[in-house]
DNA sequence: CCGAATGATTTCGA
DNA sequence: TCGAAATCATTCGG
């Protein structure tokens, strides 16, 4: 700083003082001797400073160097700087209003925000990309349900990692760059007036450039996050069917636990990996807990609207689980197959008008069971369905019950009526602390995670109501 | 192209 | 906060 001072003044002081006394040291002798006018060799002189320092660039290093000096060395020298000193005043190119206090973009602040939000930027958590799917797979108590892809997770770290290298490297450039023009600039200030302030401004300028390609770094970066953000949500949004594997072992699960179809959140965790495991052949469809509890949620409710569509997947499913149970019970589902109409064409009509039937019979009984208390409580088919299911604890002959229910008459309708509410009003404890209560609901089952297991159901029942 | 199926979202109540 | 219910939006099969 003092020191470039000090050489501008001595430089200047040189030309007015001295005037063309000072002889280089010859390194670059004058192309035309002679000496003759003043004006006339200066400007000849200066033609010829001005030619080299623009052909500078052409020549070698070692040549360069050695011109430079002949060059810092010229007699004439101190009279070029002069010159550019007054021209320099002249044009006013000097600097102006110094005002380098840039006022933080507002772009850049919303990028710098958005990108510590979304955990870009800002302090490393976790550390890793392992470490953070963990975190977010194990220490996510339900903290963020809205994302808790592992992938998610993944890609953004990955992210994040390239925006810091991109980020360092930029910062590594910058630095570098921003030495090097203050050593070519300190080098020419020696050539041509350049104050201090000036290689400040430079260096100012520089730095801008940098921050604006600083700043599409972290508009790119953020692009890529929202990119990011738009395909998970999008994902959710615009929906693909989960595979045909995974839709099998939640139905399983369902219909397995019918009398209580409320997984609890480790069940769901379970279900989905198994999910996302069967999956594995479609390639990025994992199914996260949520799904799970989204899938259960509408097959609840669905199942609940209209039992009789799903008889047959219950049937099927039922079956699956039950078939290691007895031998038994798989004679009897063969037997009642036979029996009820499993073809949905001239039974279908029929079968659907009797589920609205029975879907607002159960309504109504359920406010005539409020209103009167009453202990007949299982008109509907549902009820019924799940009396005997957690009668006698196996899934699918309650199924069974609940189709040959519907699909046959009153007397049946009123003869299994009977039944139940005898049982009913027992209290059998082999079923009471199931999910059936007597008003079609499953949601104020005490659930005690039902029995996965069909245990031996009494197969009396099952024939019986076939009958 | 239509309608059923289905996953996701919203609303509401406890 | 969870679940029921309604609803939206998309997919899929005929």
């Amino acid at each position: 700083m003092m020191e470039e001072q000090a050489r501008m003044m001595q430089a200047l002081s040189g030309v007015t003082l001295a005037g063309h006394s000072v002889q280089g040291g010859m390194g670059l002798p004058p192309p035309h001797g002679h000496e003759g006018t003043d004006g006339d060799g200066r400007k000849q002189d200066i033609g010829d400073i001005l030619h080299q320092i623009m052909t500078i660039t052409d020549q070698s290093l070692d040549e360069a160097q050695a011109k430079k000096h002949g060059l810092n060395c010229h007699r004439m020298k101190p009279a070029l700087f002069s010159v550019l000193c007054e021209i320099k005043e002249k044009t006013g190119l000097s600097i102006r209003g110094a005002q380098e206090e840039d006022p933080p973009d507002p772009q850049l602040m919303r990028l710098d925000n958005m990108l510590l939000a979304e955990g870009v930027s800002g302090p490393e958590k976790g550390g890793g990309s392992a470490a953070a799917a963990a975190a977010a797979a194990a220490a996510g108590g339900g903290a963020d349900n809205s994302i808790e892809h592992s992938d998610y997770r993944a890609k953004l770290t990955q992210i994040r990692q390239i925006y810091h290298t991109e980020l360092e490297k930029y910062e590594q450039a910058c630095n570098e760059f921003t030495t090097h023009v203050m050593n070519l600039l300190r080098e020419q200030s020696r050539t041509r007036p350049i104050s201090p302030k000036e290689i400040e401004r430079m260096v100012g300028i520089i730095h801008r450039k940098f921050s604006s390609i600083q700043m599409q770094l972290k508009q790119s970066t953020c692009e890529a996050v929202m990119i990011l953000r738009s395909r998970f949500l999008d994902a959710r949004r615009k929906r693909r069917n989960f595979s045909k594997q995974a839709t099998e072992i939640l139905n399983e699960y369902f219909y397995s636990h019918l009398s209580n179809p409320y997984p609890s959140e480790e069940a769901k965790e379970e279900l989905a990996k198994k999910c996302s495991i069967t999956v594995s052949q479609g390639v990025g469809t994992s199914i996260t807990v949520s799904q799970v509890s989204n899938w259960f949620g509408n097959k609840r409710i669905r199942y609940k609207k209209n039992i009789g569509k799903f008889q047959e997947e219950a049937n099927l499913y039922a079956a699956k689980t039950a078939v290691t149970a007895t031998h038994a019970v798989a004679a009897a589902i063969q037997n009642s197959q036979a029996n009820s109409p499993t073809t949905p064409n001239s039974g279908f009509q029929m079968k659907d008008e009797e589920f609205q039937l029975d879907s607002a019979e159960s309504k109504n009984s359920l406010l005539t069971n409020m209103f009167t208390g009453s202990s007949f409580n299982l008109p509907s088919s549902g009820d019924m369905f799940l009396g005997m299911q957690s009668l006698n604890g196996d899934p699918y002959p309650g199924a069974q019950v609940g189709a040959n229910v519907q699909s046959q008459g009153d007397t049946i309708r009123h003869a299994i009526s009977q039944t139940i509410g005898y049982s009913d009003g027992i209290r059998h404890p082999l079923y009471s602390p199931h999910g059936l209560n007597g008003n079609g609901g499953w949601h104020d089952a005490p659930t005690p995670s039902s029995v996965t297991s069909p245990n031996e159901g009494p197969g009396s029942v099952h024939s019986e109501t076939s009958n």
